[in-house]
DNA sequence: ATGAAACTTGACCGCAGGGTCAAGTTAGTT
DNA sequence: AACTAACTTGACCCTGCGGTCAAGTTTCAT
């Protein structure tokens, strides 16, 4: 690769991280090209896809974000107060961090790294589950797909509370999550948990679009 | 008016009242001429803008609809059966019927009847939420501005449910309903509710669009 | 310093949506 | 039957997105 391609790559690389901290995974690409300063034909020529860009650019960021989160889920002594702290701060992320939050709320198959670090997720956020579980606390009913509706439901909040109300989710989180435990369980559920393959094609489907 | 007019307004009428019942609210406009056979300046012509083909198209449709269910919330003996039957019906429709899905979810106002049904609407949810308040059975800080969260989530979670999981939503609302019961409350809610205004300003933002 | 390969550029294409309007057509009044 | 006001039409404009590519420019190995 030559020098100046390499510097390009750079300044698209930096570009694009800061747009789509700022606004999300769905910022349009010459708006990339045009905040580095370069060509939008040279970001095609130099990354091909968004996904490739986000897999560059995002990858690292998500993992650290969400790597943390469940650390601090699991240090907690607690299983119900870790479960409890595991949703909130996955909740503050999508309302605080767009780009982490389209990570959690999308899917991007072709970004492979950041796949991976989905895959993690997903493993943590089982232990994180089952161990509150096995603790009595949280509702023995509730499986780890049942995630996608905490997840897209706040999403949806976080995304429509502009700066006026930013915390609002909150309310809803902590409406849902005292819905969560095993007192609040009441009738058996209505419906069973989604497959995860339902869960993967309903995650295509959140960020909106219609 | 001529006749012919008068006709083609009837075409197009019928025509975007199945469009909205199959699609929702968005639908493109050239879209809804096109199924009419007429051209889509008629259109423009005869309707001027989306709002008012709406409110002539829509609204009778969704205050019989909303009515109803408000009526048999009121109807059922147990306040907290009702105020349960309320949310589920409303969030079967979001999952069922995109048109008046799209009413509870957003904001035209432009429309003048159909923002007099919302009011209506709302009035009938304050009475149900108080009912079920006054017996006891649901949590007394909850509110009715409360219900945009209830009502957001329940959209995307409808919206991201093809026909794979259709009544994948009715999980997530057991979940809610369960912690919206008085016992289930457990410590003070992190925040306090939304305004009238904010809630208006939420509306607006929950059809996604980005 | 020169030539070939690597790279950049911006005009261009396609698509989809909203919206306008001059020209042509039709209804219905006299 | 003739005439005018009402109405319809579809070509046209705009915006914004993704994406491509021939022509021009720059790097770097020789």
């Amino acid at each position: 690769m030559r020098a100046d391609a390499q510097r390009n790559a750079e300044k698209l690389r930096a570009a694009a991280a800061e747009l789509f901290r700022e606004r999300g995974l769905h910022v349009p690409l010459k708006e990339i090209a045009r905040r580095a300063g370069v060509s939008h034909g040279t970001l095609y020529n130099l990354f091909g896809t968004r996904e490739a860009l986000i897999d560059e650019v995002v990858t690292d960021l998500a993992a650290e974000r969400l790597e943390e989160i469940a650390e601090g889920a699991l240090a907690c002594e607690d299983a119900w107060e870790g479960f409890a702290y595991y949703i909130e701060q996955l909740c503050r992320m999508q309302a605080t961090d767009p780009a982490v939050a389209d990570v959690v709320g999308g899917r991007y198959p072709g970004a492979e790294r950041l796949m991976a670090v989905c895959g993690r997720t997903l493993d943590a956020a089982k232990r994180i589950v089952e161990r509150a579980q096995d603790a009595g606390a949280l509702r023995p009913d509730f499986t780890t797909e049942d995630l996608v509706f905490v997840l897209g439901s706040n999403s949806v909040l976080a995304r429509a509370t502009p700066r006026t109300a930013p915390d609002a989710w909150r309310r809803n989180i902590a409406f849902l999550l005292d819905g969560l435990r095993t007192e609040a369980a009441h009738r058996p559920l209505p419906v069973g948990p989604l497959t995860p393959d339902q869960v993967y094609e309903v995650m295509g489907n959140l960020t909106g679009e219609r």
